[in-house]
DNA sequence: AAATTATCCCGTATTAAGGGGTATTACGTA
DNA sequence: TACGTAATACCCCTTAATACGGGATAATTT
């Protein structure tokens, strides 16, 4: 069946060759039209009014402006489009800035013919294309450290702690008095090796202690 | 070819029929075995040390125990285990809870036959199983709020606060007077409507403002 | 039964943080 | 050019949190 409306594809990429065979590849599918295919993110905003992009197919490494920063400025401009980062770096701390930066989906530059198409395709059907390791990447940032050096009690307190609870809302809270909070924040400290809530809560989020 | 090692699978589901189609459907790949199907979290943890799975299938809804809380003991007891959730639910409060108890994988129970093994082999190559749906919230978790009622300054200096630096190490690492801090850190709280640095960490992490 | 760990409570001194003002400079832009 | 916003800096004062003492009772583990 031929679809009437193609989703709309653009493309920042620098490497005009890349540029070209993805162009090529993204075309070749009857769900899908490259509006665009340019070199730099400084190109891409000045186009997206007229573009109308609904995917972006994304290179971080660029010359100007990264494609993070761009990734910030084009979800800041047209919420409603969807990128895709498309880079050969795996590397966590990218991943990541590159995600909170608005990215919704992840792939290598050696993504075949098949694996770029279905990433467009798992876009548009909502949901969140990522490399395999990408994701198990994603998933155990989530996972809470099972050895953590904190007794039950005292995990309950850090976590109210880092809900910002005062020593007067934690006491009360869980109905112990204001010293005995303080003395559990106390032996947090001491094994948190940290001196202040603020700490304690940077603490545990870095060692997923909550 | 025929694999000398298949993969050891426990299957943990108080519905029988589903325990038992799904031990069929496991069973009928030549990369997995099921070792146990058993119908409680507390059974599981028992019978680990002798059937030494791999891989969990891991119901959430389960009589006593439920799957999130014995994820936890799980991977606790054997932490090279993956799990993999496989439930009604798409509740995101559910989900999260589940990838910080250590799921390494979230697909639902209408998953068919071809979903639940390609999410074993998932498992296998290293990756993160997911629906689509579940995938896409995971990845919006991590999208920074893009209109921030804070300035670059102000949220350049709630980003110090939430590592944890006092005053005089933000005016420091900033090369600002320590009352130009404050000055700062008093517009960021009545901004955010706190009055703590803890506070304010809680609401940035909550708003995606970081 | 002994030892260890977790939980609980109190006081005092010191320091860090918060609440209230006020003010200057600079920058972009309406 | 005049306006608003952002960034910078200072003052006084109050409250919250931390540092450093002390000691005590459950609950588990060995």
């Amino acid at each position: 069946m031929a679809l009437p409306f193609k989703k709309r594809v653009m493309i920042v990429e620098d490497d005009q060759e890349i540029r070209n065979s993805f162009s090529l590849i993204v075309n070749s599918s009857q769900k899908f039209t490259v509006v665009n295919a340019v070199g730099s993110c400084e190109d891409a905003i000045s186009l997206l009014n007229r573009d109308k992009p609904e995917i972006v197919l994304m290179d971080i490494e660029l010359p100007g402006m990264n494609g993070i920063q761009g990734t910030k400025i084009i979800k800041d401009k047209s919420p409603h489009t969807d990128i895709i980062m498309v880079t050969v770096y795996e590397d966590s701390e990218l991943v990541f800035e590159a995600l909170k930066a608005g990215a919704s989906g992840y792939i290598t530059k050696s993504a075949n013919y098949m694996e770029l198409l279905s990433a467009l395709e798992e876009i548009v059907k909502g949901g969140a294309p990522m490399s395999s390791r990408i994701a198990r990447m994603v998933i155990d940032n989530f996972h809470v450290n099972p050895n953590s050096p904190l007794t039950k009690r005292e995990t309950e307190i850090l976590q109210l702690i880092s809900e910002g609870k005062t020593y007067t809302q934690i006491s009360e809270e869980l109905f112990i008095s204001k010293e005995t909070a303080k003395t559990h924040i106390k032996n947090i400290y001491s094994k948190l090796q940290v001196n202040s809530k603020s700490e304690a809560i940077a603490k545990a989020n870095l060692e997923k202690l909550i």
